[in-house]
RNA sequence: GGACCUGUGGUGCAGCCUGGAGUGCACGCCGCCCUGUCAAGGCGGAGGUCGCGGGUUCAAAUCCCGUCAGGUCCGCCA
């Protein structure tokens, strides 16, 4: 089936969309050369190849051409001689005969093999960026991002969002990550700063009337880098008004589930919800990955009046591993080591034995306690049983990252397990003076139950905040704002803001919310996490064509580097030497 | 800011623990041969600052210290 898009002045058809069908026909295919077999001077096969696939074309006589050349191929669609069918590319029936060769552009021999075989260094990758993305597989993950992309611009259509675009030169709003910052040419001394999300812009969006906003929106982040995240990522960002929480978890799964279907071919009948609470408690995080068990049980009561020390804690939990008897003793050390690198002050191991367990700890237990851990999770014999004694989110943190690091399967082989996490708590922990701190932003709305007990007892007030989340990785969170200005001068009151500082801060918006600001919800999910998971990909690196590497450098451009003098002459800029 | 892993012809690896001549494998590259290959095949060849610097030693790719680059993680990411 020919595609109008495959036509162009100079081809008539992409190299992987030939079959038997097209027999007789003569075309013209344009491509690099993937491969060349040359049998004397007599006969000679190049497997030519653009992002559709690889064609093989029949050259009788020699010809001059390497790999990575670039060529314009007219010849005639027929099929393979018996016995020379090659099941293994799409194309494998047919090759082109008879063919004229135009050689479009020479190339010198690449630095490294751009077939599926070899894996290459990343470094070396990134700084041949442009051949790296040239592979089959880049290809295929950057189209699966453009697909994504469009499978949830029509979804927000379809849902009646309309699409606007925010500055990325905005104000300095010191709150949360770490901002980009931007000198300002005619006004030396004073900066921009790129928008760590569209958040507050968003919201003006709001005020202003229009009631369904959407955008794919590039934010920036100016934190160290993981294998999940970049300084600039791509985020769906979206915001309604008249809605409530159900609404705008409505509007997400839609546009989740479209992305989904399109890049699996399959779409999710369910999109679990639970409570923050019960993530913690199950899960030992607010980012559960729900396609594996090994739940975190609670073993406090057991060890109440327990006479081991290492257990006189508030709180005592623990984790079954399947099989995990087997482990060595220096995996074992290893585990502890990672407990101890997240902040516990061990990790007591438990192998589920024949007799009973096997354990240092053993031998301390009261026959209650043993018990308890020998069954913990109906743990039978040959399975582990890990267990931290610590407060309640210490243990938490430390037995959901051991769950993930042992149970968790990789990205490419488990299924798709989406999960809705709502009733966030308001405020996380307290900083250094006193003040509790948003666990979200300052603009959430408080739970309607929990409003009375801003004031008394905040740490308990549960918020109106959600995240999605799909196999253990955060893809977004949202929340429903407070539109109300006694509402948040109580919040900000409880965050220790005074009034000044919020106007300093936040005083175009709390002017905006003063002329009639609707009530309004939100979220925003990251592209590049989704398309990698769709991907199969352990690192979204790996779903974006021009990364940074972990300490924030560009390979291919060398970025950062330094600007001249003139340039920062014109900005007054004057940087200090290393130190 | 911190922990761990990695760095050896163009590419991917082995060699390092237990020091002894830049040794090996696969791919690629160059030349010649080859009329149905498709990871083509045969013959020949070129190609190295063992990331960099210092130390130990009669002798360092190998051991030690430092440093740079890449990765994974902790901190950080409202």
């Amino acid at each position: 089936m020919k595609h109008s898009y495959e036509a162009t002045s100079l081809r008539d058809r992409l190299c992987g969309s030939l079959d038997a069908n097209d027999v007789g026909a003569i075309v013209s295919v344009c491509g690099w050369v993937a491969k060349r077999r040359e049998h004397g001077e007599h006969l000679a096969f190049v497997d030519l190849r653009d992002h559709s696939g690889l064609l093989q074309v029949v050259v009788e006589g020699s010809v001059d051409v390497r790999s990575e050349y670039v060529l314009r191929v007219t010849g005639t669609v027929s099929l393979r001689p018996e016995g020379t069918i090659n099941d293994k590319i799409a194309t494998g029936s047919v090759e082109l005969t008879g063919c004229s060769v135009e050689i479009l552009s020479a190339a010198e021999a690449p630095p490294f093999q751009l077939d599926d075989r070899s894996e290459i260094d990343e470094q070396i990758r990134l700084r041949y960026r442009y051949l790296d993305i040239r592979r089959s597989q880049m290809q295929k993950n950057l189209r699966l991002r453009a697909k994504v992309n469009s499978a949830i611009r029509a979804a927000m259509d379809r849902q009646g969002f309309c699409e606007v675009e925010t500055p990325l030169l905005w104000a300095p709003t010191p709150e949360g990550a770490r901002e980009f910052v931007v000198p300002s040419r005619l006004h030396p001394g004073e900066f921009y700063v790129l928008p760590q999300s569209p958040q507050i812009a968003k919201q003006l969006l709001m005020v202003g009337g229009f009631d369904r906003y959407f955008q794919i929106a590039r934010c920036l982040r100016d934190e160290d880098l993981r294998a999940d995240r970049q300084f600039e990522f791509s985020q769906l960002d979206l915001e309604a008004s008249f809605v409530t929480q159900d609404d705008i978890l409505d509007f997400v799964s839609e546009a989740v589930l479209d992305a989904a279907e399109v890049a699996t071919g399959e779409r999710p009948t369910t999109i679990e919800t639970m409570t923050w609470q019960f993530a913690r408690d199950n899960f030992g995080t607010d980012k559960p990955d729900l396609r594996f068990g090994m739940l975190i049980k609670e073993l406090s009561d057991v060890f109440a009046t327990t006479e081991v020390k290492a257990f006189s804690a508030p709180c005592v939990r623990g984790i079954r591993v399947p099989g995990g008897a087997e482990f060595s003793r220096s995996r074992l050390d290893a585990l502890t080591d990672r407990a101890k690198e997240l902040g516990a002050k061990g990790l007591a191991w438990f192998r589920v034995t024949e007799g009973g367990l096997d354990s240092p700890l053993d031998r301390f237990l009261n026959d209650a306690e043993r018990e308890a851990i020998r069954t913990l999770d109906d743990s039978e014999t040959g399975d582990l049983v890990l267990v931290v004694a610590d407060d309640y989110a210490l243990a938490c943190k430390v037995l959901g990252t051991l769950r993930t690091d042992l149970g968790s399967p990789p990205v490419s082989a488990g299924p798709h397990r989406y999960c809705w996490v709502t009733e966030f708590p308001m405020f996380e922990g307290l900083d250094e003076d006193g003040n509790p701190v948003s666990a979200h932003h300052p603009f959430t709305m408080p739970h309607p139950d929990d409003v009375d007990r801003l004031e008394s007892d905040p740490l308990s007030v549960r918020s109106q905040a959600y995240d999605l989340v799909l196999n253990g990785w955060e893809l977004g969170s949202g929340s429903v704002r407070i539109h109300r200005a006694d509402i948040q001068s109580r919040i900000f009151a409880i965050l220790g803001i005074t009034e000044e500082e919020a106007e300093s801060r936040f005083g175009f918006l709390l002017g905006a919310f003063r002329y009639g600001a609707p009530p309004h919800a939100g979220f925003a999910f990251g592209i590049d996490r989704l398309v990698a998971i769709f991907a199969g990909e352990e690192n979204i690196r790996e779903v974006i064509a021009f990364p940074k590497t972990q300490s924030g450098s560009d390979l291919m451009t060398g970025a950062p580097k330094s600007i001249g003098d003139k340039q920062l002459k014109e900005l007054r800029l004057k940087p200090q030497a290393k130190v």
